[in-house]
DNA sequence: CTGAAAGCGCTTACAG
DNA sequence: CTGAAAGCGCTTACAG
């Protein structure tokens, strides 16, 4: 049986199985809570005797002593945690950015709390409910993924004076401010159309997101610098939600004309999926008549068939990396921002364009 | 510039521009500090004025007051904090799971921090280093996925006296001790089974995850339940690491057979994209030549061509209603078990067998 | 209706 | 090598 709770009663027995502190351990071991704190925080080296620490672990081991978090918050000011801020935890791309968070945080004692940013802007809280409100306190930084940066503005001193918090941006203009750590979306989707210029299609497409953020306007640049000079031409162009249904409807506008292109160039893994959708109902063959490409490599680029020629990118990397650079700033230093290479992953996709 | 962490050096202004606290509210104000605590805590109705709440918003708002978090989790005790156990988060279903609890946790004032369970128990940390070493006073309570369950033992009391943190348990058998939320995935895959003997199928095969877990036996029993007395066979089974590929070769020993089945039942949709690829391996066609099923209903459920007949998990329901639980337990209220529905979603990945 | 005081459990100068 | 004391910022009896 768990324990239920608050305690509703304290218990009558002479041993009210309170948690034990730092003073109880430093009872059971004869010495003061001095010496334990500093036992336990390692800083007893030429203060404290060998045969002392010895006692203080045992008498710690006996209690099963935990130190109380918030004491030594309160204590230190600092709560050695950290907020993630991600536009959607259900979109796996995010899901490996935290654990790679998760991990580099943890390998220095952070916790790391997410908060999915699609905060609910209009929703009205009591002065302090709101999980951003109680930041400011509770948080010692943030790393943050530019496509949430307005649920930010707020967290980042918005509001009243005092400072706001540490932060480092993932996937965000460099010159921005904040230290970022990007991935090279930029190279990614230059190799990627070279691939396809190279394989001689000369009529591209593009599906993108009806999301901001500069992830996509980098693509965008990136993909119209690499057109720009090569004798191929961009045909047009469609914007769609992130589903694969969307996507497909999307998609369908830009095959059913008259002279499609050879060549689908989508922003996403998601997206591709859709255009992938779209054209079979155009009866078109992938790639034979169609290439089609995504950007991420998630699971659904394996599950596609032909499976996915897409841009790998480092989510867990990403996410171990901006911690690191986090966790870095929060020790004073300043991290540099950094740039994670995206890598080309050609698979079945795409292919040269038939002839015509 | 963001500031840059600790505070290296306190400027010389003489505004130390350091977090006002409700001192200095109270000073502004002209009240006790007392009265601030009061009126924040809204426990003020009755025993402060009208006039003195007014002044004290005021002040709060000129100063840009937060209360310290630390500070108030030492003097009540209580963190306001839960932590989620899932096996990994890069797995969208636990991505949803995550969502709705922390929607939930938020509409409580609660935050959620997350560790995907596969702690590497091999490492050794320094004394209070793992995450979960600070998890008996970092936090009220915890809400696990019963996938993760060994990674707990620590969590709840294992060490030393002192009392095991509130749990509720996700998807695990509810005679088990803690309060339980769980999807009906029995009925779920009863509703499949009969679904495909209503098509006409005889022979089945299963493929299922290298993975323990209530959920994955109450599927196999539920499956074995529903074929008999039906008149159907299940003529193999095949285990597989969780992944495309793995799937696809375990799928393909069980259709590489003299006499294969005709419907393969696959234990989630990440499975079922395998058993796609080992179908086409194969020459078969789907739903044609072989019927294939998954369980969860991803986004890969809609990629697959032709869609997939699957059972839908309501995972972000999961999420919330496994929140709502463990903080009515933390509340002191005794939450009940209680399962939700999973319901058959049909595609086009099933049809009658051919006549052979 | 309002304020002074105690204390949550820790860490860190400081004194010996 | 070790201990007594102060104080982080809050909330809550308690006294007025």
């Amino acid at each position: 049986m768990p324990p239920t709770g608050p305690p509703a009663e304290p218990p009558a027995t002479d041993r009210p199985a309170a948690r034990p502190t730092s003073k109880d351990v430093a009872k059971l071991a004869g010495v003061s809570q001095s010496t334990v704190s500093l036992v336990h925080a390692g800083k007893w080296h030429g203060r404290v005797s060998e045969r002392t620490v010895q006692a203080v672990h045992e008498a710690s081991a006996t209690l099963g002593y935990r130190p109380n978090q918030a004491a030594r918050h309160l204590r230190l000011g600092t709560t050695r945690t950290v907020l993630l801020v991600v536009p959607a935890l259900t979109n796996p791309f995010f899901g490996a950015v935290h654990t790679g968070a998760s991990e580099a945080a943890a390998r220095r004692d952070f916790s790391v709390v997410v908060y999915p940013s699609p905060i609910r802007a209009g929703t009205e809280l009591a002065p302090f409910a709101s999980p951003f409100a109680a930041a400011h306190t509770a948080l010692d930084g943030v790393l943050a993924s530019s496509m949430a940066l307005e649920s930010l503005s707020e967290l980042l001193g918005g509001t009243g004076p005092g400072p706001g918090l540490p932060l480092v941006m993932l996937d965000s203009a460099p010159e921005a401010g904040p230290p970022t750590v990007n991935v090279e979306v930029a190279a990614g989707m230059h190799a990627l159309v070279t691939h396809l210029l190279a394989l001689g299609h000369r009529r591209f497409a593009r599906l993108v997101p009806d999301i901001d953020g500069w992830t996509f306007t980098a693509r965008e640049n990136a993909y119209r610098a690499a057109l720009r000079d090569s004798g191929a031409v961009h045909v047009a162009h469609a914007r769609t939600e992130f589903s694969v249904h969307e996507a497909a409807e999307a998609a369908l506008t830009l095959l059913d004309t008259p002279e499609p292109p050879t060549a689908l160039v989508c922003d996403d893994d998601v997206l591709a999926a859709g255009a992938y959708k779209a054209a079979r109902r155009q009866g078109l063959r992938i790639p034979e008549d169609i290439s089609i490409t995504g950007f991420d490599d998630l699971i659904i680029a394996t599950v596609l068939e032909p499976e996915l020629t897409t841009v790998r990118l480092p989510a867990h990397q990403l996410g171990e990396t901006g911690m690191t650079a986090l966790l870095d700033l929060l020790d004073g230093r300043r991290p540099e921002s950094t740039s994670l290479a995206a890598e080309l992953t050609v698979r079945g996709s795409t292919a040269p364009p038939a002839r015509r």
